[in-house]
DNA sequence: TAGTCATGTGACCAGGCGGTCATACAAGGT
DNA sequence: ACCTTGTATGACCGCCTGGTCACATGACTA
């Protein structure tokens, strides 16, 4: 966490800064983000900026706080209720509502993305290793419960989907991000059509049924 | 490619270097690769390495050249008689292919795992966005002609289960690696089985049918 | 006015990087 | 014996990094 010194600067000063990183951190992965171009783009003294951060893990860290909340405001309702849906349904709305939160927060994507894409950083391993497992456990419990609602085959090794729709999960909005061009007059349509027919692969796969 | 010097060198020493090269690359991302480290552990002067190289790229490539040329032994007796094999059959060959190649060459997996996990290093954009498109066309032709003999619905999206396919070929190849031990008594009886799963999954779907 | 405390500052540090270059050496040809 | 050619060498260069520290500033207190 950053330090008294940071919240007390005055708002605009401390959004700048914030606007400033958030920038650099989508730009640029953890290792290659340099302090000394942030407190040049900052306007502020190199010293100043250890007057506010630890160090360059504080910052991000930060930054990674703030996006994860936004992130939680669009995943929450969702899963508060969550009994409500069938699983499919529910995986339906989280990629849609996960979709949405890219287009509204495409630096805050850019920086995840970044995250996910340099595995080997020295930051990745600490911050998403406790992550993943709770994503999932998510995923595998959702699985148990479906399967006990007779909504998917029971055959299945859990851990293993559990995983992939994990990875999935990912792979559709980068799929979209890279495909369909945010200003499309038919964006909504497409967006309903793609996650649409990934739905369905989930639930039939592409095989042909005899 | 290395220069003319360095393939006139004693075929031990010669080996060396690579040996050395392959390790580091192995254990770090392209970027955090450190050439002073590279010629310590090969015992060779700085200057020598640019005797033998251009520069850090140059020793790369050719890694993942080497690398390459493996692989393809791995493959390429399988794609000369694709078409043998129905589209599920292939995959499944491939899969089991691909994670033989990993099993086998655990160093050249790590190397090119390191490079997919990096997607943001200077030398990723040049290597991988040349190739990619040409392994989703790849599965794009599989997937066309797997229509026309009737193997899968034609309703799909063929661009997005490329991509689909695509990525998730990396997917089950790291969740086998990363899930199973390769002295396990029953490897090879896993093996088969997780492959198994993953394809029926790709035909079927995790859904239950009504 | 003098003292105190939070904050601002940028020169500076040690360390690491990729890459260069003048020099030395050894072998072969004449 | 001399010159050329290919190779070996490591000190050195410029650059950039994250981080520090002695000092300046300015506001509030006594």
């Amino acid at each position: 966490m950053p330090k008294d010194t940071f919240f007390n600067l005055p708002e605009n000063k401390r959004s700048l800064i914030c606007q400033v990183a958030i920038d650099e951190f989508a730009a640029y992965s953890y290792d290659q983000v340099s302090i000394n171009r942030i407190v040049a783009k900052s306007g502020i003294a190199k010293g100043s900026f250890y007057q506010y951060f630890e160090d360059k893990k504080d910052l991000y860290l930060y930054i990674i706080h703030l996006a994860t909340e936004e992130k939680l405001n669009y995943l929450s309702p969702l899963m508060q209720n969550s009994y409500q849906y069938d699983f499919f349904t529910l995986l339906r709305e989280m990629y849609k509502a996960g979709i949405q939160f890219t287009e509204d927060h495409p630096k805050y994507t850019q920086i995840s993305k970044k995250l996910l894409d340099n595995k080997e950083s020295s930051i990745y391993q600490e911050l998403i290793a406790d992550t993943m497992p709770s994503a999932y456990l998510l995923f595998e419990n959702l699985l148990v419960k479906a399967i006990e609602r007779g909504e998917i085959r029971s055959g299945i090794d859990v851990h293993m989907f559990a995983y992939m729709i994990a990875s999935l999960s990912t792979l559709v909005i980068e799929y979209f991000a890279d495909n369909v061009e945010q200003n499309d007059p038919n964006y909504n349509e497409k967006l309903s059509e793609t996650i649409d027919e990934f739905i369905d692969f989930l639930k039939h796969g592409i095989g042909i049924d005899n």
